[in-house]
DNA sequence: AACTACCTCAACCGCGATAGC
DNA sequence: AGCTATCGCGGTTGAGGTAGT
């Protein structure tokens, strides 16, 4: 970043004195931001640096306020922004950390690089919460959260294991301090969303199903969930389109215990009847 | 082709926290 | 200590796109 000048400092101050007083004059501009106005963003933070917005929003001679700029230098324009679906792998750890964190959607979006907390809740609201009113329950409710837990993480992870390339598999057996830290992460809240659940959970479970324990959880990401030579989320061969659970998708995992219900071999935890979680067959063709 | 319903996501708003005077 | 400006966060809205009829 270029340090500003104090002679610049000066100028800045004045004008910006000059622009609060005649602030009232000024007829802000809303909506969405064209290419023009993009670019002297990108142009004054580059001279000025990021902070003081308002004044950065008047020399760049934006009709704009401080805090729309802020904005769409957050959530659109700055650096190493990650565009596009999100993988399952984010996917996953969003339902981990909203266990843990509640609706803490920048504390959330902290631990996915490259995504905004803009994002993350975006996600949640036209996901996560439009299938808990799909269900007929709140999305906080211990229902939709054992219904989380019990359908969706291991059809989640259970998506991820099956659409991961034999080369990743082949690159998890090495380690790097990225891998490390983001399979820790992971390891992490579900360890914590796991304690929660064994507390609060008092269902007898069919033995014949399951969701994914932590030595099982360890042993996905250890196989494929990050791109270890970039320190990126991985591709692992996802297009974009495969991003994202469709419905189809959940629709064959529904039609397809054997497959869904994988983990049940090694699982101490076992998966709970759908009728137990109050779901319907008609409600499992609505999962994401 | 036209209409409608639904979905996505960029952007706005209000509020609380913090900093500076 | 109190006031004001600024920042950052979470909730909400609505424009534009897409799928279905």
């Amino acid at each position: 970043m270029i340090k500003t000048p104090p002679c610049l400092l000066f100028h800045v101050k004045k004008d910006l004195e000059d622009f609060i007083s005649c602030k009232e004059k000024v007829e802000m501009r809303k909506g969405g931001w064209t290419l023009d106005e993009d670019s002297k963003l990108i142009h004054y933070i580059s001279l000025l640096g990021q902070g003081r917005w308002d004044s950065l929003a008047h020399f760049a001679g934006l009709k704009r306020t401080g805090k729309s700029c802020r904005l769409r230098w957050m959530n659109y324009l700055r650096p190493n922004l990650r565009r596009g679906k999100l993988t399952p792998q984010e996917q996953l750890l969003i339902l981990l950390l909203h266990f843990r964190f509640g609706n803490r959607w920048a504390k959330i979006a902290e631990q996915l690089p490259g995504r905004t907390d803009n994002e993350v809740k975006n996600y949640w609201r036209t996901k996560v919460q439009k299938h808990a009113k799909q269900l007929h329950c709140d999305v906080n409710s211990l229902q939709f959260r054992d219904f989380l837990y019990y359908q969706w993480l291991p059809r989640l992870t259970e998506q991820i294991r099956s659409t991961s390339s034999p080369q990743e598999q082949l690159m998890s057996s090495s380690s790097s301090t990225s891998h490390n830290n983001s399979t820790e992460v992971i390891l992490e809240n579900f360890t914590f969303l796991q304690a929660g659940i064994n507390e609060s959970t008092n269902i007898t479970c069919p033995i014949n199903q399951s969701t994914p324990n932590v030595a099982q959880v360890t042993s996905l990401i250890d196989d494929n969930i990050w791109n270890l030579s970039s320190g990126n989320w991985t591709s692992s061969g996802f297009e974009d389109e495969f991003y994202d659970l469709s419905s189809t998708d959940m629709a064959i995992y529904s039609n397809s215990q054997d497959q869904c219900h994988s983990w049940a071999s090694a699982g101490s935890e076992v998966l709970l009847p759908d009728e137990t979680l109050g779901l319907s067959d008609v409600d499992l063709w609505l999962f994401p």
